[in-house]
DNA sequence: GGTAGATGAATGACTATTCATTCATCTACT
DNA sequence: AGTAGATGAATGAATAGTCATTCATCTACC
């Protein structure tokens, strides 16, 4: 087996236990055991214990952080774009369901090289809706007394906490498209019924 | 100092120790020495590290969840209600910043315990909302294409998320009623832009 | 002087990390 | 082609440090 490979093995069986036991409480003989590699092996590709939950980070999320952001930027309407935002999101997450319940759980820690991920990394990515929301609201699409600012952070909460459902819950429960369509119904449209 | 008093003030400090650093960083002696006791002490009102947590979700978040459950169960209008939901909601997270950070992190936990306490009180909470907009639906008001099982999810998380900007940064930012304002304008009218 | 409550040093369990050793694979010389 | 020697990836037992928890002792109040 090539070395990426290896690393990358290392990575994903990180990313299985981390999901299941939470940073705190996975050995690192427990990651070993699930990668099939002798403890100190781990040692050869990554430098300590957070640094396998930072690469995670680093490079799980960042590939899809990087695709979405691609999509999006081939795009020039802002329902177009929005609706790529939260279909790729959702997808993603009910996908790599270890992966998401790494993001749900670890990236909340208050420990100082994750909120310096979160800031960067993540800002980033969060940013991009309120840049869309803006581009609405100068197409006057969307409302005006809309503040960006605080509405991406509405849009991602929901976002993360709705694709939550999907990795405590065995049952198949919601699909993937009902699911994005009625958050952006959500968010566009609103809960009140009009009367046309 | 009587022994409620103390057992309290264990608890806040706690909840300071888990805001700054997270469970699994925080230190008995770190609590112990906030509280201006010995080690000891602690475990003369708590059985166990693991113990402080979960009476510190179901102590400090049960009053404010009870408190918010109570406020609604008095009103009869969906509108209102929702309103009280996010009101209160935000000033308790924005009031109690400690216990807002010991939320957004410790209640993500892996934990059985934790997830435990998650499943039963906070489902409550958040069946709260789902409950609102059914009844909203009944009376026309809310549209009926809306999903309650989703848009539940997507308002907490929103809220979850848009109340987190005051536990992480120290300027003044936005204030409560803009904040509350805003939420409850993105999801009763959306974001497009009406003419009439 | 008896007792409830408090103290904090000592204990011991737990695990991240290290490193001496192994061994499969490669190199280059005959 | 066969072989001696070199290489470095992989191993996992041993180490070393950290802390939650305990408990012998103390304190202060009745």
């Amino acid at each position: 087996m090539k070395s990426v490979e290896k690393h990358n093995k290392i990575l994903v069986s990180a990313t299985k236990v981390f999901a299941k036991k939470g940073f705190f409480n996975a050995r690192i003989s427990d990651i070993a055991k699930e990668a099939k590699v002798a403890d100190g092996t781990i040692y050869l590709y990554f430098n300590n214990k957070f640094d396998i939950l930072i690469s995670v980070l680093e490079e799980e999320i960042g590939k899809i952080i990087e695709q979405i952001q691609k999509a999006i930027k081939k795009e020039t309407d802002p329902h177009k774009m929005l609706t790529i935002f939260v279909h790729k999101h959702l997808a993603a997450m009910k996908q790599n369901k270890n992966l998401a319940e790494v993001i749900h759980i670890e990236l909340r820690q208050s420990d100082k090289l994750v909120k310096e991920y979160r800031n960067k990394t993540f800002k980033q990515y969060i940013d991009l809706i309120s840049e869309i929301i803006r581009l609405g609201q100068e197409q006057h699409i969307y409302r005006k007394e809309i503040m960006p600012g605080i509405a991406k952070r509405a849009f991602f909460g929901a976002l993360d906490e709705v694709s939550r459902v999907w990795t405590e819950t065995s049952t198949s429960s919601y699909s993937l498209e009902e699911t994005t369509e009625q958050v952006l119904s959500l968010f566009l449209f609103g809960m009140i019924e009009r009367r046309d």
